[in-house]
DNA sequence: CGGGCTTTTGACGCCGCTCAAAGATAGTGG
DNA sequence: CCACTATCTTTGAGCGGCGTCAAAAGCCCG
């Protein structure tokens, strides 16, 4: 994340933690002790209503930031998606680091930036897109995130369940599940479990996003 | 928004410009050359998909920040709703400055994480409530904002267009005009004009929003 | 007074939600 | 190894909220 001595300082005040996969492990409106960074896993950012409707806010990968600096308390749930692992340190005194290290104030400033961009982008998913747009650009998105490494066709993982999707994307798991299927008779993808998935027609998929050629999630 | 010599710098690399209501003056995917902070009057950011759909991602109001730095493009297209002044900066000289001036990093920092929160609420709204409840946290959140000023009841202005609603708040011009009128005829809000209104069941509104009790927009 | 704009209201249709049931899949214990 | 269960997923039928289309009403400004 950084490059100096900083590190060492870090390295010191740092603990491990594990979270098993399911589990709601910080709670809005608890205090907020402890930062950490992903190391390995996934999490997501929730908000529920009082009746039980539940938004998906944020998608946390390894090295993504958990918390934030300048705040005592917890402002939306985390709940581990798979089993993880978390990088901790003390809130304060990650706080004193900051202020006493130009640079990763900086640098946490860049990740405060690219993070509302996604946000932003995601908000004209949330608000306009129809449920097929949805499904095709979290798919698109997948592939965005994954192609970096391989070359190009290798099948993809779904990390999240059909209700998970359903709650990243402002829709019902049924029709989640039935967008799904519509897509994959179609042939603009392929499913070898429910789990990992092919793109057959990349052109079709992100056609089908909604968005201008180069306009994809900034994620 | 600082408080030192770095004010002074701030000051001989500012200028000031004025745009006239309705006019959108940067767009996304331009060279980002300025950026700039609002000095009067409100701003959209807004982003269109390519049938026209329109979504308005960020409310920009008088001390918040225009542009990013540490990015050469603009990711969204930017209305004045009103009249506006802007205070504009070099961007690259800006960026400079932020590198000397480790507490300027850091309040970007934390403004960026308020807006980051900001927006996460607004993906609940867009996400999961219906237009009713939508329309219902628009006016609590048109409550809030001006309450601090006023004692209680004053009339609070509505500075945007059902359209421009419409856009914000993920719905159509017809659909935010049918719920206003709802509000209206159940007697949570009263209308002087098209443009300000009056609570006069604040209970019964936050009630209609959804949230639970605390809930609200952190905005 | 007249023309353009915003807003309101109505009628209707469709997309996505709700309710329901059956089909996969994985994990557990006999 | 095979029930047996719990969980996740798929698919269907029906409905309702919100979008679409249309027209009338209110408002601003010349």
């Amino acid at each position: 994340m950084c490059d100096d001595q900083e590190l060492a300082r870090l390295d010191r005040m740092k603990s491990y933690r594990t979270i098993k996969a399911g589990e709601t492990f910080l709670w809005r409106g608890d205090p907020l002790v402890q930062l950490s960074s992903v190391v390995r896993g996934i999490a997501t950012l929730n908000k529920t209503l009082e009746d039980g409707r539940t938004q998906v806010v944020g998608l946390l990968l390894p090295s993504d930031f958990v918390g934030r600096p300048g705040r005592s308390e917890i402002g939306f749930d985390v709940t581990a998606v798979t089993d993880l692992t978390l990088c901790c340190f003390d809130r304060q005194e990650f706080e004193r680091l900051v202020q006493e290290t130009p640079r990763l104030a900086q640098r946490m400033l860049e990740m405060a930036l690219d993070e509302l961009d996604s946000a932003r982008e995601w908000m004209v998913l949330l608000g306009r897109k129809t449920a097929r747009e949805k499904i095709a650009s979290f798919l698109d998105m997948l592939v965005r995130r994954t192609r970096v490494k391989d070359g190009q066709l290798e099948p993809i993982a779904l990390p999240l369940t059909r209700d998970e999707i359903a709650n990243f994307l402002g829709l019902t798991l049924e029709t989640v599940s039935r967008q799904l299927s519509i897509l994959r008779k179609e042939g603009l993808v392929e499913f070898q479990d429910r789990r990992h998935f092919v793109v057959l027609d990349l052109a079709a998929l992100q056609e089908a996003t909604g968005d201008d050629a180069d306009g994809g999630m900034i994620v």
